[in-house]
DNA sequence: CAATCTATTTGATATAGATCAAGATTCATG
DNA sequence: CATGAATCTTGATCTATATCAAATAGATTG
C-alpha cells in the first residue's frame, strides 16, 4: 500500500516532462527548471468516466483541464432547454478557457469516453506565467486559437450547406487524429449522430442520411460509429466548392 | 503649427486616464503609476474612415485595437469567396485577439463608420502585464469573454429560428448601447441588411421581411437603418420561447 | 439637383433540410 | 445471453427560408 502511494507520487511529479502531449500543451523550449515549476502546478491528475461531467455551467471556475486521454463534448444549454454542442475535445487540448471570463464555467463538459485529465489551477498558472514569458505567450496563443476555431464554426454554421458541414467536420477530425499520431483515414466516432447534428446545426436524421450518401458516393465507409475515409480529395472538394449561388 | 503638435502630444499622454471608456478596456483600481505605464504603451491613436480596413486577414499581427469611437464589422472569407461576418464591434471593445494565435490576423476588420482607435502593441502589453497582475487578469478575461460570446453566436446559428436570431441580435445591440450610456430603445444600425444576414446565417431578404414583420407586430419601428424598440418584453419573449418542437 | 448606384422591400416560387413515423441495429444490464 | 433501451436508418411529407424577380427608396457623385 505504502509503496503504491510512493509510486503514484513519483508518477505525478514527472507527468509533464514525460507526457507525450507536452508539445501540445506546453510551450516548446522550456528549461528543465521551468518544467519542474510547471509540474508543481499541475496538482491533480484525475480520471473522468464516460457519461460523467468534468464541469458544468454555473459552477465556480478554478482550473483549466488538459486532456491526457479520452474525448469530451462541450455544450451550452439555453433557458428553454435547447442544447448546442460547442465543440469536441481530444487529448492534448485544453478545456475551460471560457470560465475565466466570469469566474464561472459557462458551458458543460461531458466525457464521451473514459478519460484522463490534468487539472491546472488557473490562479497559479497566471502567477507562474508572470515569471515565464514563454508560458505566458503559450497561454495567450491557446486562448486565441480557441477564438479562431470558433470563427471557423461560425463560418460553417452561417454559410455552409449540410453536406459541406459534415465533410468539414470529418476532415477536421481526421486532421486532428493525424496530428496525434493516429490514422487520419479510419477512426471511431465518439459521439452520436444527434451530437454531431447539434454541433453542425442539423437534425440527426440529416446527419445519418448524409453519412449514407457519402458512403454511396464512395467518399467514406461508415459502419455505425466506425468511419473510413476513402476519398480525402473528394471530401475536400465538397467543402468550398458547393457554395449556394448567393 | 508647433502648438498643435504640443497639444496633440499632451492629449496622447493622457488618453487612458481621461478616457470615458477606461472601465471597459482597463482593469479597475489601477494605481496612477500603473496607469501611466499603460499609457506609455498605447503608442498610437489613429482614425479609420468608413469603408477602410483596420486590418486584414493574413497580415502580420502586432497590436490589439481598442475602439474609442465608431463601429466595425469583422469577417472571414472562405477560399471560394463566401463571406461570414463574425461580429460587430463598438466603442470600448477590443479587436484583434484572434491574431495572437498565429502571429497573423485571421479575420478582416472594416470600419462601418468613421472611427477612432487606440493601437496597443501586443508584445508590450504582454511585457507590462507580467508586472501588473490586474492587467494580466483583465487581458485573460477579455479573451475569455470573446470565447463565451462566440459560443453564444454558435447557439444562435445552430439552434435558433430566423425570428429568434434577429430578436436576439436587436436585444444584444440594445444592451450594448445602454451599457455605453446611449438609449437602449432607439439607435441607428451601422450595417446593411446583408451584413446582418451574414452574421445571423440568413439572406438579406429574410432579414428585411422579419424587420417588416416585427414592425407590423408592434415590436419595433423600423425606418431604414433607424430602429426603435417598442416592446422589449415582446422581443425577449420571442427569443427562447419559440424552440422548434425538436 | 439630376443621374446613377446601392440598399431595401415585397411578391411568387422552389427547395434543403425538418418533421413524423416505423423498423432495424447496437448497446447496456441483470 | 437475453431483454429492454438507445441509437441509427430510411421513407414520406411538410415548411421555413432561400431564390428569383421587379419595383421603390436612399445615398453618392459629377
Amino acid at each position: 500500500m505504502a509503496s503504491q502511494a510512493v509510486l503514484r507520487s513519483i508518477h505525478l511529479k514527472s507527468i509533464c516532462s514525460s507526457c507525450s502531449l507536452r508539445e501540445l500543451c506546453l510551450p516548446i523550449g522550456l528549461s528543465p527548471r521551468d518544467m519542474e515549476a510547471l509540474e508543481g502546478l499541475v496538482h491533480q491528475r484525475r480520471t473522468c468516466r464516460r457519461g460523467e461531467h468534468l464541469y458544468r455551467a454555473g459552477v465556480p471556475f478554478q482550473s483549466l483541464f488538459a486532456i491526457r486521454s479520452g474525448f469530451f463534448k462541450t455544450y451550452v444549454i439555453y433557458e428553454d432547454g435547447r442544447e448546442q454542442v460547442t465543440g469536441f475535445s481530444m487529448m492534448g487540448e485544453m478545456m475551460g478557457l471560457d470560465g475565466i471570463s466570469a469566474d464561472t464555467h459557462s458551458c458543460n463538459a461531458l466525457a464521451l469516453e473514459d478519460s484522463e485529465i490534468c487539472e491546472v489551477p488557473f490562479a497559479k498558472l497566471e502567477e507562474l506565467s508572470r515569471d515565464l514569458p514563454s508560458l505566458q505567450h503559450h497561454l495567450h496563443k491557446m486562448m486565441s486559437r480557441e477564438i479562431v476555431r470558433d470563427h471557423g464554426v461560425m463560418l460553417l454554421l452561417g454559410s455552409m450547406r449540410a453536406e459541406e458541414r459534415l465533410a468539414a467536420f470529418l476532415l477536421n477530425l481526421s486532421q486532428r487524429f493525424q496530428a496525434r499520431g493516429y490514422s487520419p483515414d479510419s477512426f471511431h466516432l465518439r459521439m452520436t449522430r444527434e451530437e454531431i447534428g447539434s454541433y453542425l446545426g442539423l437534425k440527426l436524421e440529416t446527419v445519418s442520411r448524409l453519412f449514407s450518401k457519402f458512403h454511396e458516393d464512395g467518399l467514406i465507409n461508415v459502419q455505425n460509429k466506425y468511419i473510413e475515409i476513402k476519398d480525402l480529395a473528394g471530401l475536400r472538394h465538397l467543402v468550398g466548392e458547393q457554395a449556394r449561388p448567393t
